[in-house]
DNA sequence: GTTCCGCATGAATCGATAG
DNA sequence: ACTATCGATTCATGCGGAA
């Protein structure tokens, strides 16, 4: 019987990160404040210190990443007085300066936003998933991602069969448009760089800036049960609650007690009575969680 | 009686842009050879030296553009040794102290990448297109790339209906169906900044880079009828020639005969006989043809 | 003359093999 | 050891030949 970890912690990055252990993290997976947003949190990053201030934050998270991990940071940039701000752009630049490789840019495609309008610019319904790597020899598994074909497609398979050369662009899964025809003889199909779900609408008590499927999609394609995930800007802690799920240990930093509380929420109800373990902090958390599996 | 022109230049673009008036262009939309391809053209430019190859040329597109024109640029960076290549975003950054405004960055979703599977990374499926602005104050005709509204509700319910069939069945009735209520019953919506097209793969003879979809919605975004369109980069003329059949006059320039001899089969059928007029030209190119409308 | 199936092929990338 | 070339991978699309 594996125990799981989930540790939440009540606390700012910059002094919690420096308590983890060295190469100890798979998969660090995170949506950090945006400049000039959640001003409250760490103190509402202007865009022109934005790169001076994540650069601390990026080295820690490299030193503490395992050489075959992967940190996928979900940003976007704002649009400065009419421009598209190049605080993102430049933190690649300095990332791999650091030693970070820019393995891939991935594209979340935002569904159901729906239409607003502005005089210079349309709707904004995309944003950048960055994948950095410490090393070439990553660990990725594929297979996990792939889209499954069950007992949906084949039932429409039966029934395209009579009028089925119309290319029907359906949406499975993760959300990767398929052609049904070309399904025929096949178990699962492979995603592309862009993904295309939706935005979380469901729960009203957690302000969700991603929604489930992005972290549970990543953490599947870069870990394995057991691993550990990491999210120094957890916010109300998504992404432990996938981790937790999906059977991976986890970490969440947050600094602002409102979203703590939330994230705690979250994640208690499927906790056992067990005592907190907290293996890969050298100091200890105002919060722990074990569950056992 | 208007006359539009769409004029054919065989040339080396850094020397035929040096021609150009001043302040003459409303739209510039090309899709450059990208680093190491096409490298037969422009010798295939290594990606280390891209930016420094692409820079003089931007300088001379910052002075034909008029000042409420608008530079589109479709680019995408390839991958070298196992990281996707900076050149791009550095090159963001040295056109912006060119004098050149990143206003947006839209996302071409290609329906029909390229196949592949590989250890390390999925298919490429989407790509940038880079837009630039001269000044804060360009022009843009929203209304004219407006979706019928009938075609997005559509489209949304449809994603819903799947969505609903392969996982959450309780959020479809309550949350989200409000909000596509909200929108029944207008007439059009507007566009977001992701556009899903295919790639064009039909004519043999010319290597179509792009569908035609493509500079038709950014030729009827950013200019009207009699508005003067730039490519630099022709290629087999997808530019010019959609530019003619919207009205728009167009400039076209094609380093290599082959693709410029398809540009001219392209674009030839459809004019009339008439004097050659070169209105923009202070020299003269080797091909032009004027069209009465 | 339609409709239908098979097939070639592309802004690709990796890894093995060859010089 | 380093670079250059080649084969395998595998999907949406249009074309051509077949029913």
């Amino acid at each position: 019987m594996k125990q799981i970890e989930t540790n939440l912690i009540l606390g700012d990055c910059r002094e919690e990160l420096k308590k983890l252990k060295t190469n100890s993290i798979d998969l660090i997976f995170t949506s950090p404040p945006y400049a000039d947003s959640r001003t409250n949190t760490y103190g509402g990053i202007p865009p022109e210190k934005y790169v001076a201030w994540f650069l601390p934050i990026s080295k820690e998270l490299l030193r503490v990443l395992k050489p075959s991990g992967t940190f996928v940071l979900n940003i976007k940039e704002k649009v400065v007085s009419g421009e598209r701000h190049t605080y993102v752009i430049e933190l690649i630049l300095e990332m791999r300066k650091q030693g970070w490789l820019w393995t891939e840019e991935f594209i979340w495609h935002k569904k159901n936003s729906y239409p607003g309008k502005w005089p210079n610019r349309f709707r904004d319904s995309w944003e950048r998933l960055l994948q950095f790597n410490k090393s070439r020899q990553f660990h990725m598994y594929q297979e996990e991602v792939m889209v499954p074909m069950g007992e949906w497609a084949e039932k429409r398979l039966k029934n395209l069969s009579a009028t089925d050369k119309v290319r029907d662009p359906s949406r499975v899964g993760s959300g990767f448009g398929k052609k049904i025809a070309n399904w025929i003889g096949r178990e699962k199909a492979y995603p592309s760089n862009v993904l295309h779900l939706a935005t979380e609408t469901r729960n009203k008590n957690h302000s969700a800036v991603f929604p489930q499927d992005l972290p549970e999609w990543f953490i599947k394609l870069f870990t394995k049960k057991g691993d550990w995930v990491l999210d120094p800007f957890m916010g109300s802690g998504t992404t432990a609650l996938i981790s937790q799920k999906m059977g991976r240990n986890s970490i969440g930093f947050e600094i602002l007690p409102q979203y703590f509380t939330v994230a705690q929420k979250n994640v208690k109800p499927e906790l056992e009575a067990s005592p907190a373990q907290m293996a890969l902090l050298e100091g200890k958390g105002k919060y722990a969680a074990t569950k056992s599996k």
